[in-house]
RNA sequence: GGGCAAUUAGCUCAGCUGGUUAGAGCGCCACAUUGACAUUGUGGAGGUCACUGGUUCGAAUCCAGUAUUGCCCACCA
């Protein structure tokens, strides 16, 4: 017998075990089915998962169980990512904080600290394996996967080294963000804007008037540059020299006229600092201007500063003002000045832009092979999204996906740091020349260093759709090019592309974009796979899940932070992930807060009760639940049994419906319903006098099973004592078809009038406090005005085998009542006189009313020419349907009211 | 500056390509409840679908504009 509750904390873990041992979860490349493949976003093995990581593993995982449910060979690959930055930074400060470290890097050097991250991440991700399990997620553990790992390595290797011999991995000097914080680059995609009110400083440059608001960075300023129409400085030629006063002393200054100056801000002219400004690097380039480093690496002023050499930003801008401003060069400061400044998403530190020697990836160059043609990888990126090779659900993501291509720069792959795919290059001073060699792996001989940079972490992760379906063991084999190496791997051949690749919208320029351009890139030019492929076919972007009043759940705001394992712990996972999935549209931001997850506990607990019910009855009955194989003949089924089988059947066509097109909340709503509303409310409380043990079970069975991927922990527990003999795990249960045969819509509206009897004879008893054994006559009308209910014999036959009713005596339950219609008990009901008739007069009025200005309405629109001429003939037809019927409605209330006054 | 969206009940949100008199959950009010479910039931109140125009026989739904809010991208010396 079940437990009066369900307790998911008895359940869970022994339910996600039995699952695991039974080898459900493993994939068969073998297999003769049609494959249905999702890969994990890998969580970054930095410790603990998130809401964000719960609701992907939700939603993924309800993708995986019903096509799992509906015969596919699912294979859901697990993973994690190394995430190079956010890993090394989080793994420096934690040596800073607990082993009191100053400077871990240079302490410990590079392979000390490669061994500390290493261990720091074997453990995270033995943690995240166990929450992800928590979650109930049905992946192939056999089949886990790693950034790192070495098959990893060598496909990132051997993408780097194909990449670099097209042309399109290039080596240059370009400015990049640099982070003085962090030691390291950061691409464009990783920084952030903070908006701050600083000072606005205006200096006499000569001539001129310049206005800054970093006076630091402008000791090599020798050019000064305005807009060609810019009238006011006609008198100034392009090119023109002139010595000016600046702040160690004068120097020769050169006019450039160019359009990047806006007359309208400020004086109109300004003078550059190519190496520390992307906008004036790129006039600098077009001009063939000397760029000069003012700032160094570490964030300190060079020489070149002269008496300021060696000093912080901080500490020399107030210096520098002063001295201009005894110079006599300062004009005046403007307080307000607003501008945003850029900060690293990682340690929130200022970034200064600096020339440096970067590896990149050129988005523009017209090399890559894609279904025969030759295209930019930009344009193999937008080629495939046009083309519906890929969908993106929302749609409305794919124009900011567009807009985001169209001003995407090449792409700086190199990063100083040393946790990551370390770049594929090697150098040798030989002689005086500096020989390179490009390679999957290190040349032989001696003499030989390794580039020290490391790859974006998101090099690594845009092969992942692909990377982890390869065979390991073929890994070592380094005389196969890569595409053999795809083609001999039996998981890459079944699985690949993907089905679904499901994440959050945040990382679709970091990510989703990125495995296009890789997977492209790299299938584009094999004719085995048609000359490319796509790494999915449809793009699944969920929301972020914000606090109750809408504010983003930070680290930093403890209080704000839902933990999904404390709410697991105490609500169970199912009621969790119904909390997350009910309500949240794809795109859209959602918002969880505890009594939403509260309410999912209700409701698996109401769904537990239910169940107890259904065995208690066959308890009754004495039938053991799992012999029941069949349902009864249509003829022994009551209405309630045919209005209720009816309902099912549209509830599966809906749900199966529904998740095929990937409507999770809108199906999850309706399971919702159907259980409390229909199946609890409706039938169970119907069934309390006798029931039919054998149609209870059979929906029981059939909520349990389309259930299942929302809620897979106690749908099974329960599935163990509800289930047919010869059933297995409910995980592997086939998903029902709908029957059309079952359906019986007749049925089912004689039972929603027959509740709506049932409904009101409990109000009236209630309101008028009817004695028991009194007789009275009734007259009711249904709320949707279909059918009206009273002692007339049409109506009794209408509601089928109902012979009359009674209140026969008070400790006799409404719900025997109810059952005694639906038995065809004879009893006689009379309730004449004890109706209000003043109460029921104003209600008829009021409907009489109500209903002739719809009539009204109806008319007037059939008499409007333009509307039976123009509407469809259907709804013209459903119109005077309309109308009949109000009639109809209308004559029954007269009547009624005549025999009232 | 460029782009994308949102605005529906007290709160959180559905409402899929225009079609009966706009829905759910929570909350609120009243009543019931030894009952499968101290996690339940029944009923109720509560909405000019942000505003203004337009298209249409018909608009929460489509279009334009306005207001407010949010997000993304670029970034100005």
């Amino acid at each position: 017998m079940l437990s009066k509750a369900y307790d998911p904390k008895a359940t869970e873990d022994r339910i996600y075990k039995m699952w695991e041992e039974s080898g459900a979860f493993t994939a068969n490349a073998k297999s003769e089915k049609e494959s249905f493949t999702i890969s994990m976003p890998p969580p970054n093995a930095t410790g603990q998962l998130h809401l964000g990581h719960a609701v992907m593993l939700a939603l993924q995982d309800i993708f995986a169980r019903f096509q799992r449910m509906k015969g596919k060979e699912v294979l859901w690959v697990p993973g994690t990512d190394h995430a190079a930055i956010a890993t090394e930074s989080f793994v420096i400060k934690k040596l800073q904080k607990e082993k009191k470290m100053k400077d871990p890097r240079a302490q410990l050097g590079r392979e000390a600290l490669i061994g500390e991250i290493k261990d720091f991440v074997e453990a995270s991700k033995s943690m995240i394996r166990g929450q992800v399990r928590k979650m109930g997620s049905s992946c192939d553990w056999s089949r886990e996967r790693y950034t790192m790992d070495p098959t990893l390595n060598r496909c990132v290797n051997e993408v780097f080294v194909s990449m670099y011999r097209d042309g399109l991995i290039y080596r240059g000097h370009r400015i990049v963000n640099w982070d003085p914080k962090l030691q390291t680059t950061v691409s464009d995609d990783e920084i952030e804007y903070e908006e701050r009110t600083e000072q606005f400083y205006t200096f006499k440059y000569g001539p001129f008037e310049i206005s800054t608001s970093r006076p630091e960075t402008k000791f090599g300023d020798k050019y000064v540059v305005m807009h060609p129409d810019d009238k006011r400085y006609t008198k100034y030629v392009h090119g023109q020299k002139m010595i000016v006063e600046w702040i160690n002393g004068p120097i020769e200054a050169t006019v450039i006229k160019d359009k990047a100056a806006d007359p309208e801000f400020g004086t109109g002219v300004m003078t550059i600092t190519p190496w520390h400004d992307h906008v004036d690097f790129e006039l600098a380039e077009r001009h063939k201007l000397e760029k000069q480093q003012i700032i160094g690496f570490d964030g300190k002023l060079l020489p070149i500063a002269g008496e300021f050499s060696g000093m912080s930003i901080e500490d020399a801008r107030p210096k520098i003002v002063e001295k201009l401003k005894s110079k006599g060069l300062l004009v005046g400061i403007k307080e307000d000045y607003v501008h945003n400044v850029a900060l690293s998403q990682r340690g929130k530190g200022m970034i200064e832009p600096q020339i440096k020697e970067q590896w990149f990836i050129d988005v523009n160059k017209r090399v890559v092979k894609w279904k025969r043609k030759e295209l930019s990888l930009k344009e193999v990126m937008q080629e495939v999204v046009k083309s519906r090779l890929i969908t993106i659900i929302p749609d409305r993501f794919e124009k900011t996906y567009f807009h985001w291509i169209d001003n995407l720069r090449d792409w700086c792959i190199s990063r100083q740091i040393w946790w990551g795919h370390r770049i594929p290059v090697w150098y040798k001073d030989d002689r005086g020349t500096r020989d390179t060699h490009v390679g999957v792996q290190p040349p032989s001989g001696s003499g030989w260093e390794q580039d020290p940079d490391t790859l974006d972490t998101w090099f690594s992760s845009a092969l992942w759709t692909w990377s982890t379906l390869i065979d390991p063991d073929l890994a070592d084999e380094y005389a196969l090019p890569l595409s053999e190496l795809l083609l001999k791997s039996p998981d890459f051949l079944k699985f690949h592309p993907t089905d679904v690749m499901e994440t959050g919208y945040d990382i679709l320029f970091f990510w989703v974009a990125r495995m296009i351009l890789m997977t492209t890139y790299v299938t584009g030019s094999m004719p085995e796979l048609e000359y490319g492929q796509v790494p999915f076919d449809t793009v699944y972007l969920h929301g972020l899940i914000r606090t109750r009043d809408g504010r983003k759940m930070s680290k930093s705001d403890p209080d704000t932070m839902i933990d999904p394992l404390d709410m697991i712990q105490k609500y169970g996972a199912d009621a969790l992930r119904l909390s997350m999935i009910v309500g949240q549209s794809p795109g859209n931001d959602s918002r969880l807060y505890e009594e939403k997850i509260a309410g999912y506990r209700n409701f698996v607990n109401k769904l537990w009760n239910a169940s107890r019910f259904a065995l208690m009855k066959c308890e009754e009955a004495k039938t053991d639940p799992s012999t029941i194989t069949s349902l009864p003949h249509a003829k022994d089924l009551s209405l309630a049994d045919r209005a209720l089988l009816h309902a099912l059947e549209v509830l599966i066509e809906d749900v199966t419906d529904g998740l095929a097109k990937y409507h999770l909340s809108e199906v999850g709503e309706r399971i919702y319903a159907f259980v409390w509303e229909y199946f609890c409310d409706w039938y169970l409380e119907l069934s309390k006098g006798t029931a039919n043990v054998a149609v209870l079970v059979h929906v029981l069975r059939k909520i349990l099973v389309l259930l299942h991927p929302y809620c897979p922990f106690v749908t099974e527990e329960l599935w163990a004592s509800v289930k047919a003999s010869d059933a297995g795990m409910l995980l592997k249960n086939p998903w029902p078809n709908p029957k059309a045969e079952r359906k019986d819509p007749e049925a089912f509206a004689q039972l929603q009038v027959l509740i709506d009897v049932i409904t009101a004879i409990r109000r009236l008893r209630s309101e008028q406090g009817i004695e028991p054994g009194k007789e009275v006559s009734v007259t009711i009308f249904s709320k949707d005005h279909t059918a009206l209910f009273d002692s007339q014999p049409e109506h009794i036959r209408r509601l089928g085998k109902v012979g009359s009713l009674t209140l026969s005596n008070k400790s006799e339950k409404l719900t025997n009542t109810a059952v005694a219609i639906l038995s065809g008990a004879e009893v006689h009901l009379s309730l004449e006189g004890l109706i209000d008739v003043a109460a029921e007069l104003k209600k008829l009025h009021a409907e009489h009313a109500d209903l002739t200005r719809y009539l009204g309405s109806i008319e007037k629109k059939l008499q409007d020419k333009s509307f039976t001429d123009k509407a469809p003939p259907k709804v013209v037809e459903m119109e005077k349907k309309k109308m009949e019927e109000t009639k109809e409605k209308l004559k029954k209330i007269d009547e009624r009211l005549k025999s009232l006054s």
